[in-house]
DNA sequence: CCTAACCTTTACGTGAACGGGAAGGTTTGG
DNA sequence: CCAAACCTTCCCGTTCACGTAAAGGTTAGG
């Protein structure tokens, strides 16, 4: 096997990569989101490509998506469960056992991504909800621009069943 | 006047209608979310429903989205100027100021679209990696559900593996 | 008019998510 | 071998988003 060395990074040079500080990333190992790969002679942390990955996915949940670190971290215990299982499921020779992991495997999948999809359909909801007032807004626009008259539709107080406006939501 | 006034609710019955709590309700006043409708005599907190709405449309950012109230104050400010902005439109009768008004408007719920969207798009992205290893586990179900040696297709994507390591999070 | 239930403001407490500094050990280039 | 530049573990400080309690005013029912 070709052991291509690989390159740990300390902590400052991971702040550097993953664009967090060298407090947060020891104030995630402290609230267990990710230990460092290895640790130098002198107690140093020592991370590994995987270490980026897994920091660069943190941030991401939490910046882009959200998440408490909480929650954040129950979504890395279930990858961590996987990783086990894997495990398991390497040193296991019996077929019945091997498929039950499996589908439990599957079953966290389904969880995880059953837990993303209702986040998803939020947001969404309120992406329809402004798209609806961006196409009653984007009529009157067409209104004024073909001369006419404003044709005054009522603010839909009321929620749904907006009467599509002539313009096309964007997107 | 068919004056049917609109019962106003004082600040524990708008936190049970919401499921926030007076305290959060009063917060959220502070910090400039939103204002009561109006005041008692003795100074009570008097909510009508558009507070409600507006408290309800907040409670979602916070819990469903994730927005800090900073970012949720972001958002109602464009809310409220969409709100002023329809003064001045009425007001107006240049079309011409009439239409710089209305695409204002439009473009601010734009950015509030795309503000959305971006969360979404981290939370499709997290969902595709997840339903590629749910399928990845399915077929070696069907592998073993079929009697074959599993097919040990390579994951996609080397992930970590267990990171324990960590046996005490401090001492 | 009384009083219980509600409300007010003021103010200190709390957990999450870090920031920042002290005191001291580790690494590395010269 | 030595000093600068990192790093370590405490540990206290801060902001956000409220919780909670104190001290007192208001409202509705009897």
């Amino acid at each position: 096997m070709t052991d291509v060395a690989p390159r740990l990074l300390r902590i400052q040079e991971v702040a550097a990569e993953t664009g967090l500080t060298p407090r947060t990333i020891r104030y995630y190992e402290e609230v267990g989101l990710l230990a460092p790969a290895a640790r130098s002679e002198g107690a140093y942390r020592l991370y590994d490509g995987e270490d980026l990955d897994r920091l660069r996915f943190i941030r991401g949940l939490r910046d882009d998506a959200g998440f408490s670190l909480a929650e954040i971290g129950q979504l890395l215990e279930d990858e961590d469960a996987r990783a086990r299982n894997r495990d398991r499921y390497r040193s296991s020779r019996d077929p019945v056992e091997r498929r039950q992991i499996l589908t439990d495997a599957i079953d966290r999948v389904d969880r995880q991504v059953t837990s993303l999809r209702q986040k998803i359909d939020r947001l969404e909801a309120m992406i329809v909800e402004a798209e609806e007032r961006r196409s009653h807004l984007a009529s009157h626009v067409d209104d004024l621009d073909a001369g006419r008259e404003p044709t005054h539709t009522h603010d839909p107080r009321p929620r749904r069943s907006a009467s599509r406006g002539g313009t096309e939501p964007r997107g």
